[in-house]
DNA sequence: GATCTTTGTAATCATCCGATTACCTAAGTC
DNA sequence: GACTTAGGTAATCGGATGATTACAAAGATC
């Protein structure tokens, strides 16, 4: 196989593992693994984990950069947010893609990771406000949304959404009118969520 | 010391370090040396890791729900948006509270934390719902804006302040009035932001 | 057909990390 | 003063993990 479709697959693999287990979580082995190549390929591709990541992040900017564009371009009979809530809702369908972005995110303090994401971050903002043509506050709801959206991705609300009204009535708020197709593209791991756990006691 | 001290110095100590790290990135001899004790003495003391972060983020969310009831028993010639904002805006004094959080929705997928973290979003929601009175697309909408702060503390967008104008315009609209306030207590690690990087291609 | 490049793997290494064990000291308790 | 308990550490262990090295097989090139 050409070393560039390998290459294509190994990404797609680390942003889903990546996705789910976060940067440190994550292991070049499971990306090996699931990307159905051995774990020092892996690593000699991409030079390190971090760059592996940083790949990974810029894959994802592309996708959502490329996805806003588009929408921006689109049909002018829809109303802008409009148009870009559809992209970002489409964007979902690949848990990977968002995921990737808030682990990011929230690795601000990486001395490496962290100013990828700021400017990664800064970017989708002006893109939002430049060829958007969105206001500040503007751009900053439709941000809002997406972090909210994100979150619900992140934390797997779906997974409860048959056992708890409240998760229905919130995802209903959150993706509006496209609860039946999200909820498809992401199916449940497994049914009940207990309690959250009290002070640990652990015996001596 | 007696111990329940000693505890309370680890859980501010995990914390910051889970915060800035991740649960994955961060170690028990950092959260250890944080809190100025050996590291099996952290392990010790709440039998496992994982249940130190259980702990940190029960914790983190007893401070979420106790300023939000607090908010909403507040002053009510202010709106309730308001008190809410403003008793949000407190808690980013302590970055540790909302990048743990942040870290943990972004882990739906882990058996053990996702479950948790489920429950204590949806804690949070059903929160605003029931005893702050919102109705589903007001609770939603507080989130989302919440998320987004969360993100930006995240990302460290502060550290770009001062070089970058976009930053300051999102960060306006993010934190209304309480910019200055909110920069005092984050002051930026180091200055510049570079370009983020290209595709990798490392030596053979 | 010998050589070189590309595409890959098996084996291994050095390090890190969570956890365990064994101990230590000081303060109560009898 | 012997004994117990609480608060704590040093040393260490075993497994995981990112990275490195050495090697191999299949084309291309001459």
């Amino acid at each position: 196989m050409p070393s560039e479709e390998r290459r294509e697959l190994v990404l797609d693999a680390a942003m889903t593992v990546f996705g789910d287990l976060g940067y440190a979580g994550a292991t070049t082995d499971m990306i090996a693994r699931a990307a159905g190549v051995s774990q020092p390929y892996v690593v000699r591709m991409f030079g390190t984990k971090e760059q592996l990541f940083l790949d990974v992040l810029g894959r994802a900017l592309d996708a959502i950069m490329q996805a806003f564009r588009t929408a921006i371009a689109g049909d002018p009979d829809l109303p802008l947010q409009r148009r870009l809530g559809l992209a970002y809702f489409e964007l979902t369908a690949n848990r990977g893609i968002l995921l990737c972005l808030m682990h990011a995110f929230a690795l601000g303090a990486d001395p490496v990771i962290g100013p990828a994401a700021r400017c990664g971050f800064m970017e989708v903002y002006q893109l939002l406000r430049e060829e958007g043509g969105m206001d500040a506050p503007e751009a900053s709801e439709f941000l809002a949304g997406g972090m909210l959206a994100n979150v619900v991705l992140g934390v797997r609300l779906f997974d409860d959404y048959d056992s708890d009204p409240a998760v229905q009535e919130l995802m209903g708020a959150v993706f509006p009118e496209k609860l039946d197709l999200i909820r498809r593209s992401h199916p449940p791991l497994k049914a009940a969520t207990p309690a959250r756990g009290g002070v640990s006691a652990p015996p001596r």
